[in-house]
DNA sequence: TCACTCCATTGACATTTGTCAAAAAAGCGT
DNA sequence: ACGCTTTTTTGACAAATGTCAATGGAGTGA
């Protein structure tokens, strides 16, 4: 299963052999059946992981036992939660398979290691930061002026294969509605 | 008002007297009335922008006319359309100052530059790029699991400053509700 | 294939939030 | 300080979305 994760740095960006061969090196690859966690809250995240296959899903836990889904990661995705790795503290979210699914881990340590050492690297997921920043702020723009029925429409448009791969009521979880209100929209959208 | 600027890089890492020197080369410093215009909708972003005091706020205007408040920038924060100035697309976003207020503007070309030729100051925008991000997804976290009443209640708790020094539509529009039902929330939670 | 769990849909109803209109309060420029 | 604009509040009502409960269907593991 590393050798997707190469294909996908090689079409990154221009890596070694000796570069590939470090970044392998501190690997672990990791093998998730569906619904398996691979962060729970109140554990510390350590690692930088890159989903190779499957598809993940980031949630919290509310107050009455709701969960809302904050994203999916799919294969050529990372994963992770960035705030329990640079603070240290326990997250507060899940990470659980919604497939069967493997992901590519490295410690954080050994990342940080990897970045200085590896330009590109570094370059590399600097860039995942700056569209992550911007692929969050269009989140932001849709959840505070669209109607359910506009967000649902965005979605779609935006991501036309994950309604088709996910279980409805995760997209409403996603959305922030309920999983009624989704399928009412649905209803009169089709 | 470069000063206030180089006050602020200093205290984020330990510029030299010649790398500021470069810096404030590259930096114009512009004044805005209240409601003056940094951006406005279909324009092309092109600086990075500090704010050395003052406010603007970043919104849209949809379909029926209404503004939605992506962002607020006080001093000693960045603003911008990113996704203008890296896509090189017109920005649908405008940004207005809400009190007089005073930005170092700085060409994105000569600001690449800089960033190369200067390793610290590389690493703090992609410090501030990073922090942005996990800011966004908190705010996500928001949008999608709280009531209005608890989206307020956590901006006045994330921002205690911010809901004195801004008018409350201003607030409301920032939390994705209409002003009617904030001013509703407070008369209860007051 | 069978039993079982998970998922999507529907209806009735409750609650939250938005809309529109008006008035009071606060802020601002001259 | 005055007049004007902006902001906040309030009420009555409308619309959107959530809740609860029930049902049938789809998917899944043994």
């Amino acid at each position: 299963m590393f050798d997707l994760f190469e294909k996908y740095l090689l079409s990154k960006a221009a890596f070694t052999a000796n570069e590939l061969q470090q970044i392998e090196a501190a690997s672990v690859v990791r093998k998730l059946r569906k619904r398996q966690f691979l962060l729970q809250e109140g554990e510390v995240w350590v690692y930088n992981a890159f989903v190779t296959s499957g598809c993940l899903r980031t949630y919290t836990i509310d107050a009455k036992g709701a969960e809302h889904i904050l994203n999916f990661a799919v294969e050529n995705w990372w994963t992770g939660d960035r705030q329990s790795l640079t603070s240290g503290q326990p997250s507060s979210y899940n990470i659980e398979a919604v497939e069967d699914s493997t992901v590519v881990l490295i410690r954080d340590e050994q990342f940080k290691q990897l970045r200085q050492e590896i330009p590109a690297l570094n370059e590399l997921v600097n860039d995942i930061l700056h569209r992550s920043f911007l692929a969050a702020q269009n989140r932001i723009q849709a959840a505070i002026s669209y109607s359910a029925e506009e967000k649902y429409r965005a979605f779609l448009q935006q991501y036309p294969a994950f309604a088709l791969r996910l279980p409805q009521h995760m997209v409403a979880s996603y959305l922030g509605m309920t999983t009624e209100t989704l399928s009412r929209i649905r209803r009169h959208i089709v």
